[in-house]
DNA sequence: CGGCATTTGTTCGTATGTATC
DNA sequence: AGATACATACGAACAAATGCC
């Protein structure tokens, strides 16, 4: 009934993660205190450090004991890859335009090998996905998915070429929980050298996703491959014992 | 005063951390409810549910909404390299014997090259180290560290063989805050020919870590070079919108 | 189907501890 | 010493999802 009924924190989060970006909040600056927070949101002190907290894991401000919560910079320009993004929201995100083929879309069994390549349950069914991501004309991501048919039903082909997460969120209502990734080299397949413009190199980057669901259900495996040159990933860790 | 007055939140986590590696709570089994927890630690709901957070976070469980949290398979195997551990750490927790291999100390001046390449303040002086990290008598990654000296004062070099973050944490008392890390891959340069076994390959995988202490002063910049047979980076993410 | 107990998620108010200025 | 600001902790209440009867 209710759709729009949103939590509080997550309210106040966006709300103040906004302000940041539109430099509301500069760079190097102190933000409100908590206090005032309390004040300008209507909440309470505790629901505006959780919010202070979630701002300080994604990297974008820094708070200091007894001093106060500042902004971090460059949280803006650097897309966070280091989190559970799709690849289209990320791309977006950045302002580059990706253009997303599709060169295979089949059915088919997991069997012993892979399972464990995967993760997936043997004897189910999948969709295997080939995609390709180019940007301005370059071939740059080979992926390679596979969406068990239990969970994703009825996958139109079509969507393929758009967001395959904006359809199991938005039309099937499944909520994504968390993820495994995996990133190391492979030398570069058949397939590899047909589909990238792999210049000169024998190897590929690849980042392997294992995707779950809130229930813990695993119901997607990926893998990109990269050209090395292109591939970069980014990432903040803050330290905690 | 107060030496080793640890925080209640702190201790309770690392107890059940250690349960779960003790698998006194096993894999895919329901842990105690949040009230049973309660009575266990003799704290309050709300440390129990941020303790329980932090574990979710880590990817050692997944909690499920009226039903309870489960412990989430691999959760020892893996080593988790998605957070900031220093190289050491990491080998030790994976049970595998490193060794260090210093090939440069010296002092130098960060020039505008240096500055846009590090993040470093132009003018400072940084300790500049060579390091070499074998496994088994292979050398697998090639260690450019770059240490402010206004901040890690005195580094004895002998101590570079070892873990220099525990001198930096122990024996300076600073505080790691945050870290900010790229990965990609870059041409093999002559020194990666010199003291790697690259064997066929002319690209290195390239880590680059700025590093800051809590108050937000950057203190390190390191590049970590890679042979691309052996690098390895797994990641947990779980969504939030 | 409804009702009820259990369990996690969110929020509030309050108090105390600790770091900074 | 006092004021300010963030960090931790407790207790209470209600919301929301689940499961059982």
């Amino acid at each position: 009934m209710e759709v729009d009924m949103e939590k509080r924190y997550k309210e106040i989060y966006q709300s103040i993660k906004n302000d940041i970006f539109q430099r509301k909040y500069k760079v190097g600056e102190k933000l409100p205190s908590e206090n005032e927070f309390c004040k300008l949101y209507n909440a309470s002190r505790g629901t505006i450090h959780k919010v202070l907290n979630l701002l300080a894991e994604e990297g974008l401000v820094n708070s200091m004991h007894g001093k106060g919560v500042f902004v971090l910079e460059s949280s803006s320009i650097d897309f966070s890859f280091g989190k559970l993004v799709s690849f289209k929201e990320a791309s977006e995100s950045s302002g580059k335009q990706f253009v997303t083929r599709v060169e295979k879309f089949e059915t088919i069994t997991i069997d012993k090998t892979l399972q464990e390549k995967t993760g997936l349950p043997e004897g189910k069914e999948v969709y295997k996905i080939y995609r390709i991501r180019s940007l301005d004309g370059d071939s740059l991501i080979f992926d390679i998915n596979y969406f068990l048919k239990d969970l994703i039903t009825d996958l139109p082909p079509e969507i393929a070429e758009g967001s395959i997460y904006q359809y199991i969120e938005e039309q099937l209502n499944l909520k994504i929980g968390f993820a495994k990734r995996i990133i190391m080299t492979e030398p570069a397949t058949a397939s590899d050298k047909r589909y990238l413009d792999m210049s000169g190199f024998n190897f590929v980057i690849v980042v392997k996703n294992l995707v779950f669901l809130t229930d813990g259900m695993q119901f997607e495996y990926t893998e990109s491959h990269h050209i090395p040159d292109r591939f970069v990933f980014t990432d903040f860790a803050r330290r905690w014992l």
